[in-house]
DNA sequence: CGTTTCCTTGATGAATATCAATAGTGGTGG
DNA sequence: CCACCACTATTGATATTCATCAAGGAAACG
């Protein structure tokens, strides 16, 4: 389309802040972006881990009130969000993106809400395994254990344990620098 | 228009299930509605309480996967997707309030994953008091202590002594049936 | 290599869940 | 209208999980 235009980012270089003008959709091609919110005294949560074919943000006008990340590096195309709406394709992709953030969202606050630190890794694993895996079908983790915390509502000391825990019983395999296979049930 | 049904529930009457066909979109006119996800073990995760003039869910096809039901009594206006989708004012409101439920999700992320049980119960009232006050400028609570502990994440004895400490410290006070006042900073 | 960042592991403590008992509230039928 | 019953809420005592604090080790980077 004539009005994209395409960056690509290295790992760690933000890629939005709160505040900035929401005047454009971004769209991953290559590589993971974490979205992400911070408050006043520096907690910070991780709310989607943004991956290729998908749209970053759903503002549409006023300002971001989040920011993104390139997790890896990265990828990107922008579109005006004007020429964006009005064309059919890009409409009906940003309204097919919206429907699976929401379902992403909603899954996200049931493994907040309700789950045991064992119980949110295991799922989040499962989660990046939907979305994030080798072409052996081994799960990749391009995330520190600081993100997988602030992913899960965490702290990095009860990852690593969790972590370490389930690659002791076997569990959890280490593949590769990043990869990993689950060998059996990870459940308590 | 034409291809509107209305329908009205008496309080706690189940509105749909997962597994029901998601053929239909639902508006809620009248009332609250509270969206939920149960586990096989019986916990409930609110996702959200649903209030007039918001949609249900957007799932446009295939069966829903979570659950909803009338907190009190309501009012719905339902559409079939077709139809709704097709008509220009209801697409734009389908859009509008997808962005409306993404903000929200992304808020109760954050509450749930960051928060204490002071913070999460503080920012609940926020949330709340947002949504549902009395024309006098009170907060309506018609949820239950234990539908609150399910959108917060905690147990209901936690929700109880949070109330039963700002209560007595004069933080919130009670102005009705089921309507408070936030007097003071609720904070830890 | 040296330096920085990230990760692991252990000891301790605090927050919140769990268990248990009582009290309050609302709805129903006599 | 009242008395009863079921449901909801409160409160206390105790247990558990996870965060915090602290230190050392491993990996990544220039």
């Amino acid at each position: 389309m004539s009005f994209e235009t395409h960056r690509c980012l290295a790992k760690h270089t933000p890629i939005y802040f709160a505040g900035d003008d929401a005047g454009e959709l971004i769209k991953v091609t290559k590589g993971v972006v974490s979205v992400f919110c911070i408050f006043e005294d520096g907690r910070r949560q991780i709310v989607d881990f943004v991956t290729e074919g998908e749209l970053l943000h759903f503002q549409f006008g006023g300002e971001l009130d989040h920011y993104a990340e390139a997790l890896t590096d990265v990828e990107l195309v922008c579109a005006p969000v004007n020429a964006a709406l009005s064309d059919t394709a890009w409409a009906e992709y940003v309204f097919e993106q919206m429907r699976n953030r929401l379902d992403r969202e909603r899954r996200h606050i049931t493994l907040l809400g309700q789950k045991s630190a064992a119980e949110r890794l295991a799922e989040f694993l499962i989660i990046v395994s939907e979305r994030l895996t080798t072409p052996l079908g081994d799960i990749e983790l391009p995330m520190t254990r600081q993100e997988i915390a602030d992913y899960t509502g965490l702290t990095i000391e009860t990852v690593s344990r969790m972590f370490s825990r389930w690659m002791r019983e076997r569990r959890l395999v280490v593949t590769g620098k990043r990869t990993y296979r689950i060998e059996g049930a990870l459940a308590a």
